[in-house]
DNA sequence: CTGAAAGCGCTTACAG
DNA sequence: CTGAAAGCGCTTACAG
């Protein structure tokens, strides 16, 4: 059988009291006794439970991670970066891919909450506010990737403004003037920050955005290859095109391949995120890389850092920056265009 | 403070073994009484802990998923899979991102044997048969996507070798004969085994696959390219190559493209997974699909299927079928060659 | 510096 | 049909 505290206790001849201090580094214990105590576990392989630990209120040392799908690279990626944090700090992680489907955040919130994890990282939609502020009652929370509306919880996100800023940028630099736009809904902090910085760029050297050439879609690919075909139709059609995430600009590019028009030479597709995705298309991808370690890292150690202290109303709010990574998606504009 | 099953005990007016029958629907309680405990705990928003009840020798319902990267899309899409069947059984899943290193798989399992989770499904590298050894007495296994060497445990694997078949067959349909390979270490069933089934194949057909047109790589996109690369030089290059997973593909479509060969013109590829990256190069890559929700959804289920009895000595082993998808990277071999 | 005892929130024989 | 009590494996005042 597995040895248990008392196990190691009898072999040592002391009281299960001095194991429990010794393993936690706790209160007085001569050097002699600590360094037999040490001994008799590795010889026994004693491994402390941390079921029972958790049990007398200290920490389970796992962390939930909500997302839409671990399934699409940018979460897996972001997953990987809150896998590698937490580990390091001595946490695992729970993952819970949402679909962004009430049905399932409710049902993942209860067994977190039954298996009284220590935190959760919320990059999924989250029901509504009271939702929200229900959990933030049992556990601490950090928003990740995203805004999370109606309460004020602790979040780390990238600089989707400054983000679309640079797209534009990127975009007027080559000589672009006819610009588009395919994003995710704008009820996404993430996408409507995004669009927003966009057109902001824009109109500082006096370039406007139509509102023809402003599409909302899914979040699939074969949506934004839809949004995108309808878009490239018709005489005035734009010669570069930015779109919120990875997947959108895959169907970007299909949807221009279809139509007979080439990347970048006749069309200009700058994307975001910068997965794996925007590596492997051809051409690559010149995107908008969200720091995908950083805001996982950051996420775990705001939660962590709530662990020491009460709820503070005080939140914080970080914004990583983005980086704009040319590839070979976009290029000068047509002189004649 | 959060209700306890006391709480609901005392508002009941019964015996907090009661209300715990009532909740596991075990011995025989009073529908009357069961109605009211349960409406007590509904009014209390009693959530059982597992914590205590695990400590009483039930489930932890969590369960570890150890993989070398859930970054790669491939073991997104399985994870996706584990958590969705995990899910629906009442399990939650672990995910341990080992890279394949020693050091990481040991902490992991070692983390994973604190928290007394129900079992684990490995699907990388696992340091020694030892360890493996070591590890099956204290929780049950299953491996995933690959074979684990030197000891026996329930398996679920893609048929990799049948899948090595049909690339083969694909291309031979297609009329080519000079074929070249790219995997990943022999030491990997998994690609030993669809190298073996496509060399296989071939010979059938009185087809030889060249000592120089097999090639062992790291599992690396610019792995793959550089390896390619090389094979792609020189006028007996191969008309059609097979790459074992779809990121060396995607290196071959890289490197072709840099040699100056059209896909599938004048180089077919065949790729093997069918994850979301076959889907997004140009040309789309025709792939072997790997099954990679009933992978996930097999592994789980052979995992609690062990929970009810003893570590039989008989091991089960499920090879799901693979499937063709023909996408645009394949093409007749042209007749002058 | 060390230990006896209570407690964390459950489950499970066992007795009635 | 129901409950008292022991036990799961720890931690933490408290007393010495």
């Amino acid at each position: 059988m597995k040895a248990t505290i008392y196990d190691v206790a009898r072999e040592a001849g002391v009281s299960i009291a001095t194991v429990s201090k010794v393993i936690n580094a706790k209160g007085k214990i001569s050097q002699e006794r600590r360094r037999e105590v040490f001994a008799i576990m590795e010889r026994l392989h004693y491994q402390p439970s941390v079921i029972a630990s958790a049990l007398t209120g200290k920490h389970t040392y796992t962390l939930g991670l909500l997302i839409p799908d671990i399934a699409n690279p940018f979460y897996g990626e972001v997953a990987r970066a809150v896998e590698d944090r937490g580990h390091q700090l001595g946490y695992s992680v729970i993952i819970c891919s949402t679909d962004n489907r009430d049905e399932r955040i409710e049902q993942y919130i209860s067994v977190l909450k039954q298996k009284r994890i220590d935190g959760i990282m919320v990059g999924t939609g989250l029901g509504n506010a009271d939702t929200l502020r229900e959990l933030s009652e049992s556990m601490p929370i950090v928003a990740i990737g995203r805004e999370l509306p109606d309460f004020p919880v602790h979040t780390v996100v990238a600089d989707d403004w400054q983000g679309g800023r640079s797209a534009a940028e990127h975009l007027l630099l080559l000589g672009h003037r006819r610009m588009a736009v395919l994003c995710e809904s704008i009820s996404l902090s993430s996408s409507r920050d995004r669009l927003m910085g966009f057109k902001e760029r824009l109109e500082e050297s006096g370039v406007i955005l139509a509102e023809r050439h402003m599409k909302h879609c899914k979040h699939r690919m074969e949506d934004g290859k839809r949004e995108a075909a309808r878009m490239l139709k018709g005489s005035d059609r734009p010669t570069a095109i930015f779109c919120c995430n990875d997947l959108l600009a895959v169907g970007a590019l299909q949807a221009a391949k279809e139509a007979g028009l080439r990347v970048p030479s006749e069309l200009s597709v700058v994307s975001f995120d910068n997965t794996i995705l925007a590596s492997v298309t051809d051409p690559p991808l010149t995107s908008i890389a969200q720091p995908m370690e950083q805001l996982g890292a950051a996420a775990v150690d705001l939660l962590l850092e709530q662990f020491g202290q009460e709820a503070s109303a005080h939140k914080r709010r970080i914004a990583l920056r983005t980086e704009l990574m040319v590839r070979a998606s976009t290029a000068r504009a047509k002189l004649d265009e």
